[in-house]
DNA sequence: TTGTAAGCGTTATCAA
DNA sequence: TTGATAACGCTTACAA
C-alpha cells in the first residue's frame, strides 16, 4: 500500500510537505504543490484514515446503529442521515448490534445517532461526552450530551381515534405493542384518554398484547373472534399488527371495514396498498433531523433540546364512515 | 479517554503486560492477568480500535456497501451478512455512497462486499488484492482477489417464462429495466428465448424500456393502453414496475389478470400483499454467502469461483390459467 | 517555504 | 513472566 513516505521520496520532499498539500494548507509553493499533487495522482496515493484519525482524532465521521432488519422504513431514515452527512461532507458508518458500542468508544467517530433499541441507556449514559455528542430516536435520555429526536406518538394517535369517534365508531378493541417501549405506552395511552374523554367505555378484556409483528396481530384477530360480537373498530399499535389482524380477518369471511374497520400506524411499505388507515411519521426527514442535531452538536453549536416530530394521520379504506350507511 | 497506559499505570505494570492479558497471550501469570483485567473493567477500558489497526493491519471487520434506499430488501441482505459475520466475531461496517471508496484502500476492514451498482469496477479491480478480498453482488468480473455472487436471472426466467406459455398464454408484453445491467439483459434474454423455442412471435413494438421504478411501469402501460389490443399477459423486469403497470390498470378499468395478466420479478414486500406472481431471490441467504465468501478469503481460503443463486418462482393470482376458463 | 521530530494508542520484538 | 522500545501512517509544532 503506497503512504505518504512513499510520495515523499517520489516528489523529492518530505512527508510534513505532503501532508501539508493534502491537507490544503497554504504554507507550501505553488510549484511543489503541483508536483506533489501530480505524483498522489499517478501513484494512485490515497491518505489512510486510520492513521489520520489517530493523531488528530476529529475525522469528520458520524456513526449510525440499528440492528432490527424488520422494518423497513429503516432505509428511509438512513437515507436521511446518508444525505445530510454527505452535504456536509461527512462520512457515515452504519453498524449492527454490538459493534457499535466499540467504535463509540474509540474517536473512529465523532458521534453517533442510535435507533437500536437494544442500546441499553445506561450504556449511552457513559458514551457521551462533550466531544462526543449522541442522538438517539424514540427514546428520551436526560444527558448533558444526548439529545432525543421523538415521534409525538401521543397527539398523532389523539387524533387518529378523535378521527374515528367522529366517523360514529363506539366499540373499540385494541392490538398493543412490546409494552416496555415508550412508543406503545405513548400510543396505548393517547387511545386511552380520547375514550374516556368521549365517554366511551374500554373494557380491557379487548386489549390484546402483541409484539409489533405481525403473528401477534394475526394470532389475537384469532382470538378476536373467538368472542361473541366484535368491536366495531380494531386499532393496532403498528402497521404489521393491523397487516396480521386483516390476514386473519380475512381468512375467516370477515370483510374489513364492511364487518369491522382497522387501523394501524407507521405507513409501512404495505399500509399503502391495503389501504389501511394509519398514521404516517416522515422518516427520512427523522433522519435527516437526527444527523443535522448530531452533526451541529459535534461542531459545538450545543443544542440538545428534545425535538418532536409530527405525525400524520392518514385517513384510507380501512376505516369508513358509520354514519354515511 | 482510558487508554491502555492509563490501565497500566493503574495496576503498576508495563503496557506490554496490559496488551498481552486484554489480548489473551499466555505469557503472564495468573495473578498480574487477574488484576489487570480487574482494572480494565473498573476503569472501564476498551482497547482503541485505530490504535489497533494501525498497528497489527488485521482487525476482523468487513465493510458492506450499498446506496439504493428504494429497495427494502438491502435490509434482509444487511440482515444474512451481520449474522455470519457476527457469528464469526467479524464487526461489520455498512457505508454508502463514496466514503466506501476511502475505506477500502485503509486497512480498516479486511475486506468487502459491493452491492451498490453506481461503484465502478475499475475501482474494485484497482483496490482488490491478496490482503483485501471482495465479494460483488449481481455483477460478475474476472479477477483473482474478486468473488462474485449473481443471482441465476436466466433460469428463473425461463421457468416463469416457460410456466406462463404452458397456461395457455401467446401475446406477450414486456417492460425491460435499466438497459445496462447484466441482470435485465439476463432476464430479457431468457424471455426471448422461451418465445423463441416456443414458436411465438414477439414484436419490438410491445417492448418498453423502464427504469426499474415503479413510476415507469405506470407510464409504459399507460403507453400500452393506447394500443388497439392489450397483449395478454405483461411481464416486468421486476415487481415495481410491476406494481406501477397493474396500478394504471386499474385506474383505467382494466382487470388483472381477467383481460391481462402480469408477472413481476424480485418478490418484494408488497408482491405478496398484491398476489403478484413473480420471482422470488433468497436475499437473506445471499448476504449470508457473501459473508461467508468474503471471510473465506481473508482468512486465505482462496476460492473466487463465481456463486449462482436459485431463484424460484411464485405463482400468484395476477397469473391464471387460461385454459381453466 | 520546507524539513525535523514528537506523538496519537496499540502490538510485536527482544532483552531482562 | 515482565518491561523497554520500535513501529504502524499520519499531523503538527517548531526549527531551519
Amino acid at each position: 500500500m503506497v503512504g505518504i513516505k512513499d510520495v515523499a521520496k517520489a516528489a523529492g520532499v518530505s512527508v510534513s510537505t505532503v501532508s501539508n498539500v493534502i491537507n490544503g494548507k497554504k504554507n507550501v509553493g505553488a510549484e511543489t504543490k503541483a508536483r506533489v499533487l501530480a505524483i498522489c495522482k499517478e501513484m494512485n496515493y490515497y491518505p489512510n484514515t486510520v492513521g489520520r484519525t489517530l493523531k488528530s482524532g476529529n475525522n469528520r465521521t458520524i456513526l449510525f446503529n440499528f440492528s432490527d432488519f424488520d422494518r423497513s422504513f429503516y432505509l428511509k431514515i438512513i437515507n436521511g442521515i446518508s444525505d445530510y452527512a454527505n452535504a456536509n461532507d461527512y462520512d457515515l458508518i452504519i453498524c449492527t448490534k454490538k459493534s457499535c458500542e466499540k467504535y463509540m468508544r474509540n474517536n473512529l467517530t465523532s458521534g453517533c445517532i442510535i435507533l437500536d433499541e437494544k442500546m441499553k441507556s445506561d450504556v449511552l449514559e457513559r458514551a457521551a461526552r462533550e466531544s462526543y455528542p449522541i442522538v438517539v430516536l424514540d427514546r428520551m435520555l436526560d444527558n448533558p450530551h444526548i439529545k432525543s429526536i421523538v415521534v409525538n406518538n401521543y397527539d398523532a394517535m389523539r387524533q387518529l381515534i378523535q378521527g374515528i369517534v367522529d366517523r360514529g365508531y363506539r366499540k373499540f378493541g385494541f392490538i398493543g405493542g412490546q409494552e416496555h417501549t415508550a412508543d406503545n405506552k405513548e400510543r396505548y395511552k393517547a387511545f386511552l384518554d380520547v375514550l374516556e374523554h368521549n365517554h366511551i367505555n374500554f373494557p380491557r378484556e379487548r386489549y390484546f398484547a402483541g409484539d409489533y409483528r405481525e403473528k401477534s396481530g394475526y394470532k389475537a384477530a384469532k382470538i378476536l373472534m373467538l368472542s361473541e360480537n366484535l368491536p366495531e373498530v380494531l386499532i393496532c399499535a403498528n402497521d404489521n399488527m393491523a397487516i396480521g389482524a386483516i390476514k386473519a380477518f380475512r381468512e375467516n369471511g370477515i370483510k374489513v371495514p364492511e364487518d369491522i374497520a382497522v387501523a394501524g400506524f407507521d405507513d409501512c411499505d404495505l399500509a399503502e396498498a391495503m389501504g389501511l388507515t394509519t398514521v404516517t411519521i416522515p422518516n427520512y426527514e427523522r433522519g435527516y433531523l437526527a444527523a443535522q442535531g448530531l452533526i451541529e452538536n459535534i461542531q459545538g453549536n450545543r443544542n440538545i433540546d428534545t425535538f418532536k416530530i409530527t405525525a400524520k394521520v392518514k385517513w384510507r379504506k380501512t376505516v369508513r364512515d358509520r354514519l354515511e350507511r
